[in-house]
RNA sequence: GGAGAGUUGGCUGAGUGGUCGAAAGCGCCUCCCUGCUAAGGAGGUAACUGGGCAACUGGUUCGAGGGUUCGAAUCCCUCACUCUCCGCCA
């Protein structure tokens, strides 16, 4: 949510920001809800007063005994008015929040101008591109079967057996140590959240049919962002604490809404997915530099796994909803011969700290926090590039050096 | 599933119709004392929000939503959540 504030006074600054990312604000609209509010409190706030006075009158005319009927007249009538007044005020308040939830962040300036992802801009290549394999995961191991996963539960699910189980347990297991040895606090979490937590992130209510309703009051998370993000909502975080580090393993559920017939195709998209997240809670004047140290722990994680990966600035009309800044790493995969995405690193600045109310105490008040967050990393498609890339065209698959510990052996037989 | 108890400021916790945005304690901040630390003393310290250049000055909020009343943290109703005991259970 933006700050209403910025809207009242620099309206047209944010307007051509968000303009920039595709985004039209109603000025009119804005203005003639504005005004009429400011007139309506005004005079709502002044029959509250005038209440407040005349009952405690009131109050003491009772107390010594004394004829109310009256003032209790003058107050009936005071009443009647403020009614109806106050119910114009809230129904004009619910329309500019759903105003101010509808809007999307204000990208940074340093974000490069686009319309879509054409524009985006690569920021640096690391690795070496060596696999010359043009197998697709399916056809390198028949231990991932997304046939059988659609008799269970239809399109967009897989079911892994023997190794491939093994190795998508030992990339969720090296990958969490990772992010520890990086400083943060691991998480058991609900696979489940309830609205206010969907509303916080940012999740609703615009993009409720991305989500899995479980039941009337909980959505399948659809990533751990959701629930380790709103550990914090309606919390003071005390200033020297800052930043804070969190991750978890989660699945993440997503319902693919409206991407009917793409990557139809193995573990590249699924309705299942497992991710480990990272979370970073932060000081608004930090948080460009935490943003840079979260996409490093991801990078670290490809650089150590002998992955070839890129690094690409999202430009404006790409950026996420809730961010004002997103990194994207994509990984090489031989099979469709290009890049993919494995993780998505986003600054949401105060965006989802003012939806969640998550705040910190300093000598200065109490302010917003700067939330950052990234996928460290998707495993399903690490898993993937894993194998496609380390395929040696004939009968194995070669286990990276900082996994076979994890994994226990440094090759897989697919025969 | 059955029975009961609860939800108040950063925390603990008092408060059963106006003097309550709220006692007390803890924590925190400022100052005093002290060679330093500890202890001690004085004062300050809820959030959100409107109007105003500002000084300042209004309003809202005691889990949520309704109701009663001139007036509700306090009374009534509904809901959510938490806890305890019993039952069942990985």
């Amino acid at each position: 949510m933006l700050d209403i504030k910025k809207l009242r006074d620099n309206f047209d600054d944010v307007q051509t920001s968000l303009k920039k990312r595709g985004y039209k604000i109603d000025k009119s609209l804005f203005f003639s809800l504005e005004d009429s509010r400011k007139e309506l409190q005004i005079n709502v706030e002044k029959l509250q007063a005038e209440r407040k006075k005349l009952s405690s009158e009131f109050g003491k005319l009772k107390a010594s005994s004394k004829d109310t009927s009256d003032l209790k007249n003058t107050i009936d009538q005071l009443n009647v008015e403020l009614e109806s007044k106050d119910s114009d005020l809230q129904e004009l308040l619910t329309k500019q929040n759903n105003l101010m939830l509808d809007m999307p962040n204000i990208p940074d300036t340093t974000v490069p101008e686009g319309t879509n992802e054409d524009d985006n801009k690569v920021l640096s290549e690391h690795g070496k591109i060596i696999s010359t394999n043009n197998l697709d995961h399916l056809e390198i191991t028949k231990k991932i079967d997304t046939e059988i996963a659609s008799k269970l539960a239809g399109s967009r699910f897989a079911v892994l057996k023997g190794d491939m189980v093994k190795l998508q347990r030992s990339l969720i297991n090296f990958m969490i140590d990772c992010a520890i040895e990086n400083g943060y606090e691991e998480y058991y979490l609900p696979y489940m959240a309830n609205e206010n937590s969907l509303i916080g992130t940012g999740q609703l209510p615009k993009f409720e049919e991305d989500l899995f309703k479980a039941s009337e009051k909980l959505y399948l998370i659809p990533t751990a962002e959701v629930p380790l993000t709103n550990l914090f909502r309606n919390e003071f975080i005390n200033e020297k604490d800052l930043p804070i580090k969190v991750t978890s393993h989660t699945p993440c559920f997503r319902s693919e809404a409206g991407s009917y017939g793409k990557d139809t195709r193995g573990l590249i998209r699924q309705h299942q997915f497992e991710k480990i997240e990272l979370v970073q809670i932060t000081h608004p004047n930090e948080s460009m530099k935490c943003l840079e140290n979260l996409l490093n722990n991801a990078c670290e994680i490809l650089d150590k796994l002998c992955l070839p990966y890129r690094i690409i600035e999202l430009c404006t009309g790409d950026l996420g909803f809730s961010s004002s800044k997103t990194f994207d790493i994509e990984v090489w995969m031989p099979s469709q011969n290009k890049y993919r995405e494995i993780s998505s690193c986003s600054n949401f600045t105060d965006f989802q700290a003012r939806r969640a109310n998550i705040k910190y105490k300093s000598q200065d008040g109490n302010n917003f926090v700067h939330t950052i967050n990234g996928s460290g990393l998707a495993v399903g498609r690490c898993l993937i590039a894993l194998i496609e890339n380390n395929y040696d065209g004939k009968d194995s698959i070669k286990i990276p050096d900082c996994l076979i510990d994890y994994f226990g052996s440094s090759t897989i037989n697919v025969n």
